[in-house]
DNA sequence: TATAAATTAAAACGCATGTTTTAAATGTAT
DNA sequence: ATACATTTAAAACATGCGTTTTAATTTATA
């Protein structure tokens, strides 16, 4: 009887997470829509009818990639922003900051977890499936609230409803520069000369976004 | 024989204006890759094959449909970026006020020419298709530079390569907010009580972007 | 009015997609 | 070892897409 010896099981993956780990970087890469579950079983080199064996269904398969970030990052943002609603006193880049750890503590899941969650995120956004934004909306809708609520308390001097808005307009930035990144890293290396590495986008983010929503 | 009157020749549309006219309408709403030829052809009540026959391809129509709004508004850009470029002093928000105009005046080619246009525009951007894309930068590329040269003028603290990364931060934003424009003015209404027209969001936006490229 | 060109209509084509079905293989208990 | 359940494999299915083809019809031209 043959018996696996401790390198084999580590390696030993599940049909599920050949086929996650195969959708989610088609997926960052090209969006959901566009990535055909012919492409994904093939990257993970199984079956066709394995998707719909195992998942029920594409939706569902997508759906399970964003779980797995989402089910660490949203507590993790949450407690961040809790713990900074707590302070006294805070700026807007104080709130901004907050997704910094949260986000690179994502490199548990995946080595290049953090960009592969921003631009699967990203997607999500930008394509306008309707059950894709309903379901990111329901997973993020309760730490929106209080990501909102933590901004609002960070610039007293904005209505809410100028908020809300802000609030989107970084979203879309944020979604924008994660798409449309690895391209526009792409030419501003050709342009500048200076490769820009995915992680350092975010550096250049951050100051931009503050600056938008403490906008007089 | 039969003649037209005066009303009955102004309302008489060719096939390719109908077609346009429907295009643009549905695109707008959905998106390119979302809106089949079918649903074009079936709105605009002509036969399916007349797309191919008028146009070539589907391709060659959303390029029409782009087309017929970027001839009017690029050229009106450029020439308010280069009246502005000769004050000898202006600001980050001097330079977004400059679209203000020639997006207002794309009211001439169409009743909601402007909304119209921008969620053309953040489609054509959201969605990663090659061909749109480069066709929509080579449209926007000569603008595109006069434009980083104007707000560099505007920010000369800020280095090239540094403006290169919030213009296209202004652009996500943009895009973002026209794309998903209608979901969230329905939410804003809903939360806040308070209707906000497709146009005064680009009032919302303008204060954010101008604070965002002006950040420290 | 007769002829040619341009347009519209209807149907079919070729292709890619997600999904389902049916059969083989594998694993797991009794 | 046998019977059962789980998983994989291969093929077919149904659907929707952009496009092409062929024929009918309208429009323009001489």
């Amino acid at each position: 009887m043959y018996v696996l010896n401790g390198d084999e099981m580590a390696k030993r993956e599940t049909t599920q997470d050949k086929l996650l780990n195969a959708a989610e970087a088609l997926f960052a890469e090209q969006g959901f829509e566009q990535t055909s579950l012919r492409q994904i079983t093939t990257a993970a080199d199984v079956n066709l009818a394995s998707v719909n064996y195992h998942f029920g269904s594409k939706k569902a398969l997508i759906q399970a990639v964003m779980a797995r970030y989402l089910e660490v990052f949203m507590p993790a943002l949450q407690t961040k922003l809790q713990q900074l609603g707590q302070q006294e006193s805070f700026n807007t880049r104080d709130v901004f900051d907050c997704f910094r750890e949260p986000l690179s503590g994502l490199s548990q899941v995946q080595k290049h977890g953090p960009t592969l969650f921003l631009s699967l995120l990203g997607f999500a956004y930008a394509e306008i499936q309707g059950h894709l934004r309903r379901y990111t909306m329901e997973h993020f809708g309760e730490v929106m609230a209080l990501l909102l609520e933590t901004l609002h308390q960070a610039n007293p001097q904005l209505s809410p409803v100028d908020m809300f808005w802000r609030l989107h307009f970084v979203l879309g930035a944020t979604v924008f520069a994660q798409v449309s990144g690895p391209a526009l890293r792409e030419i501003a290396a050709a342009d500048f000369g200076e490769a820009v590495a995915a992680e350092q986008v975010i550096d250049r983010l951050i100051p931009f976004l503050a600056g938008g929503v403490d906008a007089a």
